[in-house]
DNA sequence: TGCCTGCTTGACCACTCGGTCAAGCAGCCG
DNA sequence: CGGCTGCTTGACCGAGTGGTCAAGCAGGCA
């Protein structure tokens, strides 16, 4: 599209990414139209089409969006650590509290995940989260902090959890209080069997 | 829809769900319509519809239907065990084969739990089989196997990891060969900080 | 043999969808 | 002031959509 946007053309924008993102999380995204997504901000249908090739094209910018944002927030919170398992440990807890705060969105990754046509576009950010994890599960491993075992997997591992239990909270089947979090960080340090 | 169906009757609900199953997982479920079905499966459309009540219908049947297969499957595993760790880790394991082994259903899995519309059925599937592995944690806690924390959630995490790395086998970041499950195993029992 | 029930057909319906476009509006620049 | 560019309008299009139904077929039971 690569339109010359003024200010007010980029409010535009974001307002209707914005209010996509709800409807396409609180409907589904095949079930909610473009004529609802402009009625619901009284505008004509074109305004749609002024900012965005195609339906398609919106969710992948609002995804690709999310994604610059969370990465943004890991970034942080890692910044000024030095030692790997803090390094972890602090990823896990920005990533959670960051899908926490952003229930739509994380619902719009989940089912993005689901097809093909969007999962490609977020399978690279997910990527690079993990291979930031993984490396500091390397330097865990070299530092005799953790046992051998494929730091990617183990990356993986800890995604899995993490996905997990924050679609429980936005489910309502957990509280959103740190707990959860401490809970998951405990898991994904020591397993089940605890603590040496 | 109740009917009373003969043998043949019967093969042709199957061979429906069956062909339904991989074009939803091929193609997303509202993406395909009920004519690329009968069509596929060269019969006239009225034939769908005297059979299931509506597209959705045929969804909730299938992923009823999965499911019932793998709690079958995950109580045959477990049926013979006694030592609660055992059970979890048997239970694990044949989750896991069982996921691997069916990768159709399991996007459906995946993508129902996008959808309010189905999101439903699925959940108490996924609390029965929670249920079953917290109460094997609590028992491991009783016996001192594992330290005190919720169960649920703990039993939780479990299913997080379970169901992320299966999704990273289907998508071809990892083989599914048993090493992927072992490695879980390994994860969901001591974490990433190893035995004691 | 005839009939009844389970099964099948495919044209048809009322609608909705994503997407287009000619036309009009408004604010800033020269 | 004129004009240019960014923005907006909403009627319109063709292609499908999920779902219906009157009619016909066939195999097994009486």
């Amino acid at each position: 599209m690569d339109r010359q946007l003024t200010q007010r053309g980029e409010e535009r924008r974001q307002q209707l990414m914005a209010f996509a993102t709800a409807r396409f999380a609180e409907n589904g995204f095949h079930p909610t139209s473009v004529a609802e997504i402009t009625e619901g901000l009284g505008v004509g249908k074109g305004v749609f089409y002024w900012y965005f090739e195609s339906k398609e094209d919106l969710l992948r910018a609002i995804l690709a969006d999310a994604q610059r944002d969370l990465r943004r927030r890991q970034r942080v919170a890692i910044a000024e650590l030095d030692d790997p398992a803090a390094r972890i440990e602090a990823g896990i807890r920005a990533s959670m509290r960051w899908s926490i705060d952003h229930p739509a969105v994380f619902r719009l990754f989940q089912f993005a995940a689901t097809d093909d046509r969007f999962s490609g576009g977020l399978r690279r950010g997910e990527q690079v989260a993990v291979a930031d994890a993984a490396r500091h599960i390397r330097d865990a491993q070299a530092a005799g902090e953790v046992p051998a075992g494929d730091p990617e997997l183990l990356a993986q591992a800890l995604l899995g959890v993490h996905t997990h239990l924050v679609r429980l909270v936005h489910r309502g089947d957990l509280d959103p209080t740190d707990a959860v979090i401490d809970a998951a960080v405990a898991f994904c340090l020591h397993g089940l069997l605890g603590e040496r």
